[in-house]
DNA sequence: GTGGTCTCCTA
DNA sequence: GTAGGAGACCACA
């Protein structure tokens, strides 16, 4: 750039919002996709660079580039964490808008610029300075009051929404001060907006007339004294320190390490045939015939860029990077030359499926990577490619005491390569022999590829890669960012089938992926996979990464075809590293506790066992139901027997509770015995042999994608099923403690599936009740009964709370009987009355079965999709089976949205209140588990249940709102 | 050893 | 009536 030279320096971010807020919504017609802002920019750039060209008025640029924000975390959080921390996100229908924007800013030919850790605003300081350095000149194209403080000499600024030129006398008209001032003036007025916090009470006339009195912000604050007014006064001198902070925040960077300099920038004569195909896609006929007439390109012949418009959720988040490099690894719209054909995620997704099958697999093609020169060579290749899809291969399947066996990278379908870290000899001691030769030393590898897996601009993905995140992390490795095939299919498919590798492979690829046993052998002689000959792992684990790198192409693309993307990305995607850090943090229990409690519980269990005997006449085996059967309704003759769905006695809780009621001394000792036998074994002798060697907790494992609605489960052990109901089974729970000086929060929503309900269902009652806090099961009760709310009998209050529970469960006649234990004809009764009371709720299941017919699945007011497709079957009972789960499935699945996004926020809303020591452990559907050190509590949980009962917020706003319980304590029990 | 059944623990 | 996981038993391989 020499003298004379002119730079156009777009405020791409600024722009979006702008347009956004100010055109009216303009949707494509083909699909629906969103594109107002898309349209708007498009406009705008397009008239620039037309007057720009056209008109010998004004300035003519010789380099232009466009700025983007690249995250919202920079440089200011760390100077001031609540910088822009109340800033909402941003509308559902602008996300997949910022993607598009840059792509047509590549359509359009011109640089596309952002930066890791820097706003738009600090780069675009930047190349104005280089600009000005360079002897040129400089036109910043926006209207936003932070940029102002760049105007001077050679630099100014135009707002193209209003056709209107910013130089030094409109910012000394608008804001009373020249740009120099203008960072003062903002430390002093703040930004509401940005957070800028500022003084209270100035705003922009008071802050001109003080920094004309004082001259700029440091004679102010060391002359606040002399001020006459009191309350300013003394707000200047008791907030001088914020305002010091907000000049910090609103001084833009003008030394950002910028990549490409100027030379990138020179303006180039339009690309007709380029611009006009992005324009064809977006459907924007009027901009495609005016670029046709601009350029004289032919229109008919150009066929619609293919775009991948789920980068543009992803260009929102921490991973720009990521999604401009899956976009090009997808062979989207950034390689223009591979003769892209299709037009919507819709087309693109199909014709991905059809795609799937065409590279056959061959196992044998795989490579071994045995040296570090070919694992660099793989790890560059993966940079290219910008996604590159990782398996683990592992002595154990507990991530959290496991060893690297090896890993695999895949950067193409059928290109993929295994690293043996770990492999051992057959042969040696029990434990087996030393390492194999021929291996990379497994430090060598990780110092490798830790650039790698931490590169913000190259994707990791992965099938259930919370696994490999959790086993790498344990191997000192981060991995960021992630996409999981896994948590994608389940976002598309949950309900459609199993999201397992094979399954999906089966039904995407086409392809049986090798089983593990073929190469490991099963029983006896089963080898574990670090024996495993590298030459017969190379096929298996290379094999594992290309599938899930040809699922992740044929599968991200329907994201965005089916409207899925803020799904995946707001409840799916962060929740993998939450909950792997979760599970890698693990709860401390006491074995003492569990010993002693499995002795108690094995004293009365024998006691018991001996009653038993003594009163059947004769020893058995109690834990049999089939012999226990035989005893009961057989030998003793017992009447009210059932049979279960296989013919055999049935001897459930429920008919022992009921003959026991009869009078019947055998079966209510059962009932006890089967009691202290259960929590024996399943809790006070299981537990303890899950406690980690290492690190003396226990780590469950969450599985994100197993249920039908959207809750999480925990296995391994199972945290989500430790007794709470009974005195005895409550005793296992004080076995959970807090390391010393800690303290354990239990912090839960209260009834939150009953205010979804009121939410969803919009019943005038329910909101009101939950509004004004009353008990919602007494006002059920009274409505229905015609009975005060106060002193309400307990059984009446009780059959309320059964019915309220019924509804959330897609209510039957049958089930509410059962519950009840009264007759079918008094259940369905009860729930003619409830629905008369309440019409709203019958309304609402219906408009639910009726969906669910229509479309095969149902919706959480997030967009989460619980898929039935046998609602339509002919079987009454399979039938109404799946309408009760269609009706549930949207109360159940929104509050785990709920708490799935409250979980997303935690740890950063906890982090900001400088409480990062507070660490978040369990989650047990409705309730969430910390520990904290005792002298965070009381700031801890004020946090805990802000961002708890605002988790819906901003999507949703709540009809009604959520509460929540939160209390600490030394162990679980006294903390619920 | 594996898989189905029954039972019971949680929200 | 919804959603899960797990232990014990038992028949089958």
């Amino acid at each position: 750039m020499k003298k004379g030279d002119h730079l156009f320096l777009v405020d791409g971010s600024g722009y979006i919002f702008r347009a956004y807020h100010a055109l009216p919504p303009l949707t494509r017609k083909s699909d629906g996709l969103p594109v107002g802002a898309v349209s708007g920019f498009c406009n705008m750039l397009w008239k620039l660079l037309q007057d720009a060209r056209n008109t010998d008025v004004g300035v003519t640029p010789t380099h232009f580039a466009v700025i983007f924000d690249y995250s919202s975390k920079t440089f200011r959080s760390e100077i001031f964490p609540e910088y822009k921390a109340n800033r909402s996100e941003p509308p559902e229908d602008l996300v997949p808008q910022f993607g598009l924007i840059r792509e047509a800013t590549r359509a359009f030919d011109l640089p596309c610029i952002e930066l890791e850790g820097y706003e738009a605003d600090d780069l675009i300081a930047t190349y104005a300075r280089l600009a000005r350095e360079a002897g040129g000149d400089a036109t910043i194209v926006s209207s936003d009051k932070d940029l102002m403080q760049l105007v001077g000499d050679a630099v100014s600024m135009y707002d193209p929404m209003k056709d209107r030129e910013i130089r030094v006398p409109e910012v000394i008209e608008k804001w009373g001060v020249p740009p120099e001032k203008m960072i003062d003036l903002q430390a002093l007025t703040g930004d509401s907006v940005d957070n800028v916090p500022g003084i209270p009470g100035i705003g922009p006339k008071t802050a001109a007339q003080l920094l004309e009195e004082f001259g700029d912000l440091d004679t102010l604050l060391a002359r606040a004294g002399e001020i006459k007014q009191n309350k300013r006064r003394e707000n200047i001198i008791e907030n001088a320190d914020k305002a010091r902070i907000s000049r910090e925040l609103v001084r833009l960077k003008d030394d950002a390490p910028v990549v490409e300099g100027l030379a990138d920038f020179v303006l180039r004569p339009p690309d007709g045939p380029k611009l006009i195909a992005f324009c064809k896609a977006m459907e924007f006929s009027s901009l495609t015939r005016r670029v046709a007439e601009a350029t004289g390109a032919d229109p008919s012949g150009i066929a619609a860029t293919a775009l991948e418009i789920e980068a543009g959720a992803a260009a929102h988040g921490p991973d720009v990077g990521a999604g401009k490099a899956a976009a090009k690894a997808l062979g989207g719209p950034t390689r223009p030359d591979t003769g892209n054909v299709y037009a919507t995620p819709a087309e693109l997704a199909g014709k991905r499926a059809e795609m799937a099958g065409a590279i056959p697999f061959d196992r044998s093609g795989y490579e071994t990577i045995v040296d570090i020169k070919t694992l660099d060579a793989w790890i560059a290749e993966a940079r290219e490619a910008g996604v590159v899809a990782i398996d683990t291969e592992s002595t154990s399947i507990d991530p959290m005491q496991a060893d690297l066996t090896g890993i695999s990278l895949a950067v193409a379908p059928g290109r993929a390569a295994y690293l043996p870290l770990g492999h051992k000899s057959r042969d040696g001691d029990l434990l087996g022999g030393g390492l194999v030769e021929g291996q990379v030393s497994l430090r060598a590898a990780l110092d490798a590829l830790a650039p790698l897996f931490s590169d913000p601009g190259v994707l990791k993905v992965g099938q259930n890669i919370k696994h490999d995140w959790l086993l790498l992390l344990q191997h000192g490795v981060a991995v960021t960012p992630v996409d999981d095939t896994m948590l994608i299919s389940y976002v598309l498919d949950a309900g459609l089938g199993a999201q397992g590798l094979e399954a999906l492979s089966e039904r995407w690829l086409g392809h049986a992926p090798m089983p593990l046993k073929e190469i490991t052998g099963s029983g006896r002689n089963q080898l574990r996979f670090e024996t495993v000959e590298i030459a017969d792992a190379t096929p298996y684990a290379g094999e594992g990464a290309d599938v899930a790198l040809r699922l992740w192409q044929v599968l991200k693309p329907r994201l965005a075809a089916d409207g899925l993307v803020s799904v995946y990305e707001r409840l799916e995607r962060p929740l993998v590293e939450v909950i792997g850090r979760m599970e890698q943090r693990g709860i401390a229990v006491d074995r003492q506790i569990l010993s002693r409690l499995s002795g108690d519980f094995s004293q009365t269990a024998a006691a018991i066992e001996e009653e038993i005997y003594e009163t059947a006449g004769e020893r058995f085996n109690i834990g049999s139901p089939k012999q226990l059967g035989d005893i009961l309704f057989g030998k003793m003759g017992l009447s009210g027997a059932r049979k279960t769905a296989t013919g055999q006695w049935s001897t459930s809780a429920q008919i022992l509770e009921d003959l026991a009621a009869e009078g019947h001394e055998l079966p209510r000792k059962i009932v006890d015995w089967r009691q202290v036998t259960k929590l024996k074994s399943t809790y006070t002798d299981a537990l303890p042999g899950y406690i980690n060697p290492e690190t003396k907790r226990v780590h469950t494992s969450y599985a994100l994608a197993s249920t039908s609605t959207g809750r999480l489960s925990s296995s391994e052990p199972n945290l989500q099923n430790i007794p709470i109901r009974t005195v005895e089974g409550r005793k296992i729970r004080t076995a959970f403690i807090a390391e010393p000086g800690n303290r354990l929060i239990s912090a839960d929503y209260s009834q939150i599936e009953l205010r979804v309900l009121a939410h969803i269902a919009d019943i005038p009652q329910l909101r009101q009740a939950f509004a004004d806090g009353v008990d919602i099961h007494a006002m059920t009760a009274s409505e229905m009964f015609n009975m005060p709310v106060e002193d309400m009998p307990p059984d009446v209050r009780r059959r309320a709370k059964a019915i309220n529970f019924g509804i959330i469960y897609g209510i039957s006649a049958f089930g509410l009987a059962n519950q009840l234990s009264i007759p079918r004809e008094e259940a369905s009764a009860y729930i003619k009355k409830y629905f008369e009371r309440f019409p709203g709720i019958r309304d609402y299941m219906d408009r639910t079965k009726e969906h669910a017919r229509e479309k095969g699945y149902v919706e959480t007011i997030f967009g989460r999709r619980a898929h039935y497709p046998e609602i339509r079957s002919s079987n009454p009972h399979h039938r109404a089976f799946n309408e009760r789960a269609a009706i549930n499935a949207p109360i159940q699945g929104s509050a785990a949205d709920i708490i799935r996004r409250a979980m997303v926020r935690m740890d950063g809303a906890l982090a900001d209140a400088g409480l990062a020591e507070v660490r978040m452990l369990l989650q047990v559907h409705d309730e969430l588990i910390f520990e904290a050190r005792e002298a965070d509590v009381d700031k801890a949980i004020p946090v805990i249940r802000e961002v708890m009962e605002n988790a819906a917020m901003p999507a949703i706003s709540m009809a009604v709102p959520l509460q929540v319980d939160a209390r600490a304590a030394d162990n679980w029990d006294e903390a619920h």
